[in-house]
DNA sequence: ATGATCTCCTGAGCGC
DNA sequence: TGCGCTCAGGAGATCA
């Protein structure tokens, strides 16, 4: 499931063959994913790739022709990936979306369709990000935001974490991963969370975030970067999908629960 | 206003 | 062997 990390990763992927290149064609599968695009994605033919810009889990692409601009904005959801391919490769299905490039292509599939492609018309700006807090690896995402963020809100820690409105780009794994790392319990609720553990918190989300990246993000089912490879860092993952196995401090038995609809993975001993 | 729940979707995994 | 059920969760909509 693509969070900030795996994101970042297709970004830098995308970004290394696409900048500076003619979208000469548009294919798509005509099947409606979660959102409705404004234009018509065939509207990119003819338009060059300028950037690729993220704001937590949703991606941009940044088009200019003729001196004007426009933006594709897309959002992976759990199962979109970008893959580059050669013009004659199969197109496995669920391909909703095919860049032709001159030397070869970009298809964006996604069979569980929770994932968006949005093409803004000429000169609009994205609005995906609207809503969205500051990105957690932006500047913007500081120690004080998180703070202030975090005292102000009764829900459960972990559910806070998830929210996009607040900080964006946590999703289920990291949120798991930075609780435990700062040893919270993901049961407390936010404005409870102890003051001392408020800097370690806000510190561990940064910080499993850029390792994921370095690692090429975490692969747990279906995520593959640009080039198909899966990202690495599910060997680093302390409680994430190891309920039952022992806590790394302190051998006491990770837990599951669920919150919001949604599994939790923490030490119950170490995460207070 | 805020937090909790429901909904969308397909494929994997499981039990009978 | 094969069918049907459950589960996975990002995020917008809806409910409490």
């Amino acid at each position: 499931m693509p969070e900030l990390p795996e994101v970042e990763t297709v970004r830098r992927g995308l970004a290394t063959r696409l900048v500076g290149r003619a979208i000469q064609g548009v294919s798509t599968s005509g099947v409606a994913l979660r959102k409705p695009t404004v234009c018509a994605l065939e509207d990119m033919e003819g338009w060059v790739v300028t950037g690729l810009r993220r704001h937590a889990k949703i991606l941009f692409l940044d088009l200019e022709r003729e001196g004007q601009t426009r933006v594709l904005s897309a959002h992976l959801g759990m199962t979109g990936t970008f893959r580059f391919a050669e013009s004659g490769d199969p197109v496995l299905p669920h391909t909703h979306m095919t860049l032709h490039v001159e030397g070869f292509e970009v298809r964006f599939r996604d069979p569980r369709r929770f994932g968006w492609l949005t093409l803004y018309p000429v000169g609009e700006a994205a609005t995906d990000a609207a809503g969205y807090g500051p990105d957690c690896l932006s500047d913007a995402f500081t120690q004080e935001h998180f703070r202030t963020q975090l005292t102000g809100s009764k829900a459960p820690v972990k559910a806070f974490l998830l929210d996009q409105a607040k900080q964006a780009g946590i999703g289920n794994i990291y949120a798991c991963e930075a609780l435990y790392r700062a040893r919270v319990s993901p049961r407390r609720k936010a404005c409870n969370v102890p003051a001392g553990k408020v800097e370690p918190l806000y510190h561990a989300i940064r910080d499993v975030l850029q390792e994921s990246i370095d690692m090429g993000g975490t692969t747990l089912n279906d995520y593959v970067d640009t080039l198909g490879d899966p990202g690495t860092f599910i060997d680093w993952l302390d409680v994430f999908q190891r309920e039952g196995q022992p806590c790394q401090g302190c051998q006491a038995t990770v837990k599951r629960i669920v919150q919001s609809g949604r599994s939790t993975f923490y030490c119950s001993n170490c995460q207070r």
